[in-house]
DNA sequence: AATTGTATAAAACGGCTGTTTTAATGTCAA
DNA sequence: TTGACATTAAAACAGCCGTTTTATACAATT
């Protein structure tokens, strides 16, 4: 058996990335196989840990998977803000929170993970997802509402601005999740930043094209 | 025991019960569970058979799973049979779409497997997906997209019509693929009968304000 | 220099999994 | 009845899983 003699000046940076590389090499992993399939000991292999290592560092595989789950929207958001045109008018704002969104579906890199765990939690939820809810996506869904209710005015009842932003999410995050048909069924469809920009504008004038005839339709009533 | 049709072939009668039993435990357990958290044992006990009736009956666990996917297809197909109201209006037919539509997602019964199998295949398609989408999703697609071509006019774009057709069929499985997120964001969400009305009226009435939108956009380029 | 706390390593532990083996049961044909 | 065959049942198997235990090495503190 070898006894190696760390380095120094790399004991300390190795020592406080391990529970990084945990978290890479678990973002992989369950992205790829699932939570249930997934093992612990491949994960601990891809980051050249001990099997010890998770159990250590997060409590057990759960620990592991929710921190990976909560990390891997950090790094989407951190990439895709969700949009910072807060001056903006609504219908620019509108645009921005659509593209974002798309541009973190149809992302290659890490924040993949996120598409995918995403995806694997609407099919076989898990305790994370609460946690994931309440911190993550609950902010995006009162700020796209708050839009819509701003847009749609007073009249606008609180059921009406959830429908309405339902229907905007759901154009968004279509995309992702029905991606394999969309393949099959249109071979031609690209996935590059331009399609993002025509897939992003088309959803907005669909929303507000929408939205127009409902603050119409209010008006009508409140006459 | 009562054999009231008169077939000869008994054994594969009484072979084939056991089968169907499993059949339907297994499209149970594999929809809430997933194919790897799932176990034989659960399964079996379900369908009040021996552990060793699955290797005996469809040779092992993927086997199963293989024919469970094809069993569930058939119930869903047989359940909801291709709509046909081509004589209402275009306004009335984007109705019965969506609620056709949302129907299905909402169904508790044996079809409920369909879709929670299907967003399964969304993540890790199979060769079976191919002959899905050709056989049953290409049609539904063909359907709504004329549908938006007429209510469009001559003016559309093969381009604008797919795009809207999208939006629509998003707003719907919208409501199946992420129903674990919309459960926690709004608790207060039914799923019934009337929600499902509620529903499809929503959609219909914000996907005809988008599209009355696009057409009056298209006559003023025409001019 | 001794102690404490943190991080990693190797090995083993129960437990559960899918599957197989072996035996028993029931059914039909000769 | 007898033999052959299909099906069910009980038990055991081998393997992998997540987790724990134990021991060691290092860093910082006293």
């Amino acid at each position: 058996m070898d006894i190696l003699i760390p380095n120094p000046n790399t004991i300390d940076t190795v020592q406080a990335k391990t529970r990084q590389r945990l978290l890479d090499a678990a973002g992989e992993v369950f992205a790829e196989q699932g939570f249930h399939k997934a093992t612990v000991r491949e994960i601990c292999n891809r980051a050249g840990a001990n099997v010890a290592a998770i159990n250590y560092h997060f409590r057990d595989k759960q620990g592991l998977y929710t921190s990976v789950l909560q990390y891997a929207h950090q790094c989407s958001a951190d990439k895709y803000p969700p949009y910072n045109g807060s001056n903006a008018r609504v219908e620019e704002q509108l645009k921005l929170f659509a593209r974002s969104f798309l541009l973190r579906i149809f992302d290659e890199g890490r924040p993949a993970w996120h598409g995918k765990l995403m995806s694997r939690e609407m099919i076989e939820p898990t305790t994370a997802l609460d946690a994931l809810v309440e911190n993550n996506i609950r902010p995006i869904a009162n700020q796209l509402e708050s839009l819509v209710g701003e847009y749609l005015g007073q009249g606008a009842s609180k059921q009406l601005i959830i429908l309405c932003a339902r229907s905007i999410v759901a154009q968004c995050v279509f995309y992702h999740h029905a991606r394999p048909v969309i393949s099959r069924l249109y071979p031609n469809q690209q996935y590059n930043l331009e399609e993002v920009e025509l897939l992003a504008d088309h959803i907005t004038r669909f929303s507000l094209g929408a939205l127009k005839e409902f603050k119409k339709q209010l008006k009508a009533v409140k006459k």
